[in-house]
DNA sequence: GTCTATATAGGGATAGAC
DNA sequence: GTCTATCCCTATATAGAC
């Protein structure tokens, strides 16, 4: 972790940025309330980013690059499949962790919240690496019954909605949603459905004993 | 099912508003585009709906309304705890497919996608609800290890996510993502998350044979 | 109850001094 | 590279005829 000062305005753009459109939305989002939470006039933004829509296209941008690096390093150190189908449902949950809001972002992306120009083309790759890792290890082992695809959006939507969105529905909830004990019951479920529901395919055995979630 | 011709404007505004605010947010659609999917001029709308933010609402309102009829439906059709668990994964899948942009919109809600003046109320009411009737039966069974939120929240996020986003991201992986397999498939995910997360809890039988999808 | 015309505000973007 | 001032457009909302 660097000094704040020490980073560039772009970077503490690009900052303040991605926490608004975050939790308002691209078109929800004002420039002036970006500048405001920099600290610096609307105009200058203007001097880093051609327009509103670059400034999202680059947070967005960032956003990909940083899950894409991430996914592929979980990939690449782990050995058996087994261990890289962990890693990566693991550093999935710890990604969205630390970076709710970019995950927030990338959820409206799914959403359609994009600018006019912007392609899914970026996430779509992403999904396609993850997706044909898997279905390569499928098919070794022969069997057709299980939608990779399906598993994963459906793994996705559970973990990025509970960090993000449950939150704000009901924040009495979970005090702290991101504190450790949630994040290790997140954890904890991910890999289970993941596991149970590849079960079959990959020759993993079923960690299904009648779910004991033990207390932390 | 009604004729569109008989259905008064009113509901026909919330029909198209409905539609364009699950796919372009709040703030990022507008009223001549409402007005455009009604046929009918922009000034028209403020003679049923006072503003924007006043139609939001509604739209919202009786997304909600319809939330809570559904459950509880499903909830006092079932005789058994269990039948009343199945009931309830079984419905809400059901209503998601049946209204995927009413389910946008109160994803959108969940992710602060609102008008100032709005609350979290009504949500948080429905969602106690389903919470509160699965913690009594918890109780009963004495077992304190399962975490009733968390799992909710889970298979809402799996469910919700599937069905509206993923159309939306990789467009090409499902066909047609409301089709009865597909349908089927989330639905005996679901159930499954749903039993297993609570088996121990509820005395439910774990379902855990290692998945196996039949094909339809 | 729907239309045309218009008022008004606010937001993205630019000009140009410093 | 940041500021102030301003342009210009679009979106919500209103007025008032039909």
């Amino acid at each position: 972790m660097e000094d704040a000062s020490l980073v560039g305005t772009r970077e503490r753009i690009l900052k303040a940025a991605e926490l608004l459109f975050a939790s308002r939305g691209y078109a929800g989002t004002r420039l002036h309330e970006i500048a405001h939470g920099v600290g610096v006039q609307k105009a200058s933004l203007f001097h880093h980013f051609a327009s509103k829509e670059d400034l999202y296209r680059a947070v967005l941008d960032e956003g990909h690059h940083h899950s894409r690096v991430t996914l592929e390093k979980a990939l690449d150190g782990a050995d058996t499949p087994l261990e890289k189908i962990r890693a990566l449902t693991e550093a999935y949950v710890d990604m969205v962790v630390a970076h709710p809001e970019r995950t927030k972002i990338l959820l409206r992306e799914s959403f359609g919240d994009v600018p006019p120009g912007a392609s899914r083309h970026e996430t779509q790759q992403i999904l396609g690496m993850v997706v044909d890792f898997v279905e390569d290890q499928r098919r070794q082992t022969g069997n057709a019954e299980v939608d990779v695809r399906a598993l994963l959006v459906g793994v996705i939507g559970m973990v990025a909605f509970f960090f993000t969105s449950a939150p704000v529905l009901v924040p009495a909830w979970f005090a702290d949603p991101l504190d450790a004990d949630n994040v290790a019951r997140v954890k904890r479920l991910a890999t289970k459905v993941v596991e149970d529901g590849l079960a079959a395919s990959l020759k993993i055995p079923a960690t299904t004993t009648p779910t004991k979630v033990a207390a932390r």
